[in-house]
DNA sequence: AAGTGGTCTAGACCACTAG
DNA sequence: TAGTGGTCTAGACCACTTT
């Protein structure tokens, strides 16, 4: 191999174009290993660390991922998932029923953080039910949903088994709760250790994340959650309408998740 | 310096979480620079390749970038910005008139590729014109919009001076198409050399991507367009609002930009 | 010219996986 | 046990920025 290294890019580039090249989506089946670094090393006469450098690119790009004392594989295109806000996780899994489920984390009160208590307009001291809980579709994490509530407004919360059930639809018709509206902010963010275990990726790896701060017909502030997915399989799905002389859209979440 | 090093916690994630510690948001003020990779490998006793995992990694996360010949720097905190779709960049414009803007980069008739053609409903070898604008906040490139449409629908399109102006209220009020609705995805995407250069990052940087495919009134494909924000500055934001029984969510895009 | 980050080499040891 | 990826060291040269 070897070839022409002409002009000015970086070597490790130059390296991961021709693997993606050769071994990228439809060249080489999803799940299908590649050659180890140390063939890579070989067969284009290079140091392992520009090698590393190419695929960790590639992991980072979503198109590949590696596994310690395995190899590194290819992996399949990304999932297209509605955006969750009011509407839950629960309302995707009555769709997709037979492969998405939920798993609770942990369900408990806990003393409110000072952030946390910014957001809900609680104050220090106070005690908030802490809700994680991972989704996933077909065995596999897909979301992480971290959610905390006041304790003061469903203090049966903890001891509800919500290994089943939409948290909205509990919040609605046990609590007495009216959820009017949510601001919501998406944004990329990176896997702490915690995170990472529990969607079964390395630490750093990217995610989109979507914060919502939920509050009541009142204003008051019933649920700032987190929903972590992973950011090299996932595509957020929403479907907007304009509206006659309105200055925004409306936008329908939830809609079809048919492929592109 | 050197600390226990005990346990099993890689010694560049370590360096990473000292690096936030003593010089993440709040220590150190937006622009400040750190110390050079060389005071920083001599103040751990490590080498400089762990230094640069760790530094990679922060820069990875946002928290800071680096330049060549000049050092890393730490980063302002994310901007906000309310989801694009239907409402054009433009509109935001409008509301923060003083310091956005828009540079059209290309506006020409080009020849589809097929998977353009596909989500146009076009066959091969028919027009589209295309338009790559870059958003400017502050005078620093924000916002990369690439569109393209169908140039039987909008033959004018390449000879107007689209530096002002939006693309919407062109299209409904001299090309007489009636906009309707359309299908969008969000996902997680990694900037090319090209879309660096425009928006002022480096290869390989992680990118907010907005896909969109607008429609027609009479379900005609009009515009797809992909709307790329640096992932380590932006925050997208919308409101979603509950509405009686429908199972789904009513979503005003374009709220508030108001901080968090 | 001096200092900075960007790239690359060579070699080592470790942790994990699989036969 | 052999092979894999994960981590780390030491040293080198280059491209770029600043003085």
């Amino acid at each position: 191999m070897a070839a022409q290294r002409g002009s000015k890019v970086a070597l490790h580039r130059w390296i991961k174009e021709q693997l993606e090249r050769k071994f990228g989506a439809g060249s080489l089946a999803p799940g299908q290993r590649l050659p180890s670094e140390s063939e890579i090393m070989n067969s284009f006469g290079v140091s392992r660390h520009v090698v590393r450098l190419a695929l960790a690119e590639l992991a980072k790009e979503g198109v590949i991922h590696t596994e310690r004392g395995r190899g590194s594989f290819v992996n399949p295109p990304k999932e297209i998932h509605p955006i969750t806000s009011l509407t839950s996780y629960h309302t995707l899994m009555e769709e997709r029923s037979l492969d998405a489920s939920i798993r609770v984390l942990r369900n408990r009160p806990v003393t409110v953080t000072k952030a946390l208590a910014t957001r809900l307009g609680l104050v220090d001291g106070e005690q908030v039910v802490e809700l994680i809980r991972v989704g996933r579709i077909s065995g596999k994490p897909a979301v992480l949903m971290v959610s905390h509530l006041p304790y003061s407004l469903c203090k049966g919360l903890p001891a509800r088994d919500m290994n089943t059930g939409s948290l909205y639809e509990y919040l609605e018709d046990e609590c007495g709760l009216s959820l009017a509206y949510a601001e919501n902010y998406i944004e990329v963010a990176f896997a702490t250790r915690e995170q990472a275990r529990y969607l079964g990726v390395s630490p750093g790896s990217t995610l989109l994340l979507i914060e919502g701060l939920v509050y009541d017909q009142s204003g008051q502030p019933v649920e700032f959650s987190r929903v972590f997915y992973r950011g090299d399989r996932f595509k957020l799905f929403f479907e907007s309408t304009k509206e006659d002389g309105v200055p925004g859209t409306k936008v329908r979440i939830g809609g079809r998740t048919s492929p592109l």
